[in-house]
DNA sequence: CTTGACTTCGTACCATGGTACGGACCTTAG
DNA sequence: CTAAGGTCCGTACCATGGTACGAAGTCAAG
């Protein structure tokens, strides 16, 4: 069976329905064929479209700029400079994002280690890398909740 | 001066002075010492404090998160090992937020590639790569829009 | 053909992360 | 002292990203 009905889909991509009808109306998830009754009828694809969807908020991307991502892989070869300059500003975004992550990353690290050593720890590594460095960076939006706060699923 | 008003201190770290109150309600930003008459007087590593947290919202932390990442850097050397502990789980989502963006980072260059050769790019590296996924990840809670799009704040 | 689970649509509601507003008080330059 | 502008507090409001609900139609098994 490569259709899915919605219920199916959003199962497997571990959402809920009314998620997959949200994210049609916002335009992230193309509107699939219905049968006559009106059912939808996703092909398979659309599950890591999903999971892609999901992710890519959880790494800060705001559904609008998800859809920017997807509609870089939607053109086929048309306007082919005008999206490579949209993707190429991405990947700036992108790896701004991974050497800001990278020095929380250190910072952590740096903590832990400290910590081992049962030493004071009076100092603050955490800010320290990222200090007002704010990367004249990309201006987010919003990213949202999933379910609380649940950890480690 | 190494005292800042509300004004200034908002001016300097790029947010608006209402944005100052909410941290602090949220216990994000810690309540500073205030005049008889009310007036707050922060010290200056609060500029950092909040740029830090505007950064981290950024790289898919929600509120809630970025109070824990800030709540470790607190800590003493008290209960080391617990702090030890939510450490090292951070440093593990944020190697796999890394992880994700390098792949999303791939993808994109891919594309950019591809179209330099301006073929006909029928396929869609983008989700190709974190397709289906998923990474157990962190169920994150929401970040926020700042102002529309606006770039380089 | 019935029954129950699933789907559809529309609309209402919710949490997060702010932003705006209004009235009162504080501060500071003139 | 006075006026302009900053600050305070409380509360209301807004956008994003969903979630929930009810009424009605559909599908699949028996």
């Amino acid at each position: 069976m490569n259709n899915l009905k919605s219920g199916e889909l959003a199962k497997r991509a571990g959402v809920n329905v009314e998620t997959l009808r949200f994210y049609e109306r916002k335009g992230l998830l193309p509107k699939p064929p219905q049968r006559a009754s009106g059912y939808r009828e996703y092909p398979t694809e659309s599950i890591a479209l999903i999971r892609f969807i999901k992710r890519a908020q959880e790494l800060g991307f705001s559904l609008a700029e998800v859809r920017e991502l997807l509609a870089l892989r939607v053109q086929p070869g048309t306007a082919c400079v005008e999206v490579r300059e949209r993707a190429e500003h991405k990947i700036l975004d992108v790896r701004q994002k991974i050497a800001d992550l990278k020095a929380i990353e250190r910072a952590l690290t740096k903590l832990t280690v400290t910590c081992t050593g049962s030493g004071p720890l009076s100092e603050c590594p955490i800010l320290e890398n990222l200090d007002g460095e704010l990367t004249s960076g990309p201006k987010r939006s919003g990213a949202r909740n999933v379910k609380g706060e649940s950890h480690g699923g």
